[in-house]
DNA sequence: CATTTGATGTTCT
DNA sequence: GAACATCAAATGC
C-alpha cells in the first residue's frame, strides 16, 4: 500500500519565501470509487478533477470552510485513489512554520494534522494538479521505516467506512496526530 | 489527561 | 439544505 510506503519520505516546498520540509509520519489511504469515504466515490466533479489525474499528482482540497488538505494521487488516470498526508515531523523551515501557525503552542502542534501541516508549509489550492516530482513541491526518499514501527488504525473523522483500517503512522513519533482512544491499533504486517 | 462544542464556507444534492 | 478526510478553546477531571 502506497500510504504505508510514504511513511518516512520527505515533503519539501521551496518558494521565494524560503524552504520548508518535513518527514511524513502519518498517512491515510483513500481508495477508488468503491471506497465510500473517498471523494472519488461521487465521480468526477470540478473539485475532484485532479484526484482522477496521474500518480504523483497533488490533490489539494478545502474543508470546513478554513483548511486545506494535501494528498498525493497514487493510481492511474481515472481511478481516483490518493493518500492524505496527515502529519509531518519538521525538518527545515521551523521558523517559517511558527510564523504561519501563530496559535500553535508547542512545535508538535505545528504539523500534527492535515490542515495544520498545510498551513505550516503554506500549501493551498494553487498546488492542485502539481506533479510532485518537480519544484516547487516534491516528495523525496527519506528514512526507511521498518514494519515493526508502523501502526494501523481506522481513518479519522469519517462517517462512511469509518472502521476501515487505512490510517498508518510511525509508532511513538511525537508529531503524529492524536489517535481517538476508542480506535483499535494494529501492528503492520 | 480526555471530552465537548462552536466556527467556518465550499461542495454537491 | 446537509454534509464535510478540521481545528482550537473551554471544560472537567
Amino acid at each position: 500500500m502506497v500510504a504505508r510506503e510514504l511513511l518516512g519520505t520527505v515533503l519539501e516546498y521551496t518558494t521565494p519565501a524560503g524552504r520548508v520540509a518535513g518527514r511524513i509520519v502519518e498517512t491515510e489511504a483513500y481508495l477508488g470509487p468503491h471506497d465510500p469515504a473517498s471523494h472519488s466515490a461521487a465521480g468526477l466533479t470540478p473539485r475532484t478533477r485532479w484526484l482522477f489525474g496521474r500518480p504523483g499528482t497533488a490533490y489539494v482540497y478545502f474543508i470546513y470552510g478554513r483548511y486545506w488538505c494535501f494528498n498525493a494521487v497514487t493510481q492511474p488516470v481515472g481511478v481516483g485513489s490518493a493518500v492524505l498526508v496527515r502529519a509531518l515531523e519538521p525538518i527545515d523551515g521551523l521558523a517559517r512554520m511558527r510564523r504561519r501557525r501563530p496559535l500553535a503552542r508547542r512545535d508538535r502542534d505545528l504539523t500534527n494534522g492535515p490542515g495544520k501541516l498545510c498551513a505550516a508549509l503554506g500549501l493551498d489550492g494553487s498546488l492542485n494538479g502539481h506533479l510532485l516530482s518537480r519544484a516547487p513541491l516534491v516528495i523525496r526518499r527519506g528514512d526507511e521505516i521498518p514494519d515493526a514501527r508502523v501502526v494501523v488504525t481506522p481513518r479519522i473523522g469519517l462517517t462512511k467506512a469509518a472502521e476501515w483500517p487505512h490510517r498508518y503512522f510511525v509508532r511513538d513519533n511525537p508529531y503524529v496526530s492524536p489517535t481517538p482512544v476508542a480506535f483499535p491499533r494494529v501492528a503492520y504486517g
